[in-house]
DNA sequence: TAGATTGTTAATCGATTAACAATC
DNA sequence: TAGATTGTTAATCGATTAACAATC
């Protein structure tokens, strides 16, 4: 197995190829060239072999990729053949939301928890799922094996929610929060910023705007 | 005003520079150089001052840039001088999270209405909106002034609910179904793939786990 | 004026695309 | 074997960084 750093550009890619090849797989597609894949998904042929490259020789020459062969790859690379444990930090707005979403997220990842610090809240239901006092995150995470961390909670505090989170030993930590938050190296960080992807939407509608104005 | 066409990379900063702005002008910082913004903010200076100058030159030489001109330099820019009233398409488990998620949006953006095809869901209220029937979402767009479509449907009925808005009137989507989707051009498109972004934290998790391993 | 810092041009770096030899 | 298509090297393109003249 090659070891070489690969660049977010190609992981960011991986999801979406797998995406593709499960509605293959739906469509019994058994096996697909670069060529046909590269007019389906909107990459170039060439970056499609250069991206699957980065981790081995999936194909085989005259032939094509096998669907399933390549989808199973990248499940492996993923690392979705294992499941993972969560907790949401937050039960305000935000954290209602994800935990609402997360209902719909692929099998193999499963909310276990949610934790808050407004006593009111505390040992209520949300969605079917406990709201837990955050004093108890450490011994939780611990007991029930806790892998990833989904901080939801407000601007001010995700920093000191996401120490605790690293400190109690979460692997991942995906941050919703409206803010940047840092972790140590071991730990992986994936952010969602809604409200700049709502901000970049405004931004292209103002622009096409703009740009239809000029031309005529 | 220039008019060349802004790279996506550049695009999608700029809102992370709003943020940082909005943070200093809370601290009652006045002025900044791109020096100090950029170990604030961990671009690189030349960085900065190379996406600023795509809009204009909003700085002074020898002085820096006025944190709340700037601030508002990037506000007209993409647009958020303006007020945006939305559409929410689909009311299950993805649309009821952004409905719940709309409420701690930034001002300027504001939900009107939720529409549904479920008959026994229609009349409905989710988060103090009423749910309203999906025959009806093209009078409803043109009669209440809807710039944006926020599709929450799922992967099947995507593209439709997408057509459908275009032929209403929408001038942008923010598309959150589990897959792509297409519009004309005069329409802006604004994607978030939260499960890809969490199958990119799984690759990480492992990438991390595998190379310590490795390394020792 | 002298110092600081921008705006902008030039150099570098990395990612994408093209080309083609290897091989199924 | 001949045709197809990969894996991989080389060329191109675009984005980032460095350098510096302009100027407040």
């Amino acid at each position: 197995m090659k070891n070489a750093k690969i660049s977010n550009a190609v992981i960011n890619r991986l999801p979406r190829y797998r995406r593709y090849l499960i509605e293959l797989e739906k469509k019994g597609v058994e096996k697909i060239s670069s060529k046909d894949f590269s007019s389906l998904i909107g990459y170039t042929a060439s970056q499609i072999r250069q991206d699957l490259n980065n981790f081995g020789g999936f194909g085989q020459q005259g032939y094509g990729y096998s669907v399933t062969g390549l989808r199973e790859e990248i499940d492996a690379i993923l690392g979705l053949d294992k499941e993972y444990r969560m907790v949401i930090m937050g039960a305000g707005n935000l954290g209602q939301a994800i935990t609402k979403y997360a209902k719909s997220l692929p099998a193999g990842f499963r909310v276990c928890g949610v934790f808050e610090v407004r006593k009111e809240l505390i040992g209520t239901e949300l969605d079917g799922l406990e709201i837990h006092d955050y004093e108890n995150l450490v011994d939780f995470v611990e007991r029930e094996k806790i892998d990833i961390g989904i901080i939801c909670v407000n601007r001010d505090s995700a920093q000191e929610v996401a120490d605790r989170l690293c400190f109690a030993g979460v692997k991942g930590i995906w941050n919703f929060a409206r803010v940047d938050i840092e972790v140590p190296p071991h730990v992986a960080l994936e952010v969602v910023q809604l409200s700049d992807s709502l901000h970049a939407l405004a931004y292209h509608m103002n622009d096409i705007k703009k740009r239809s104005h000029h031309g005529k």
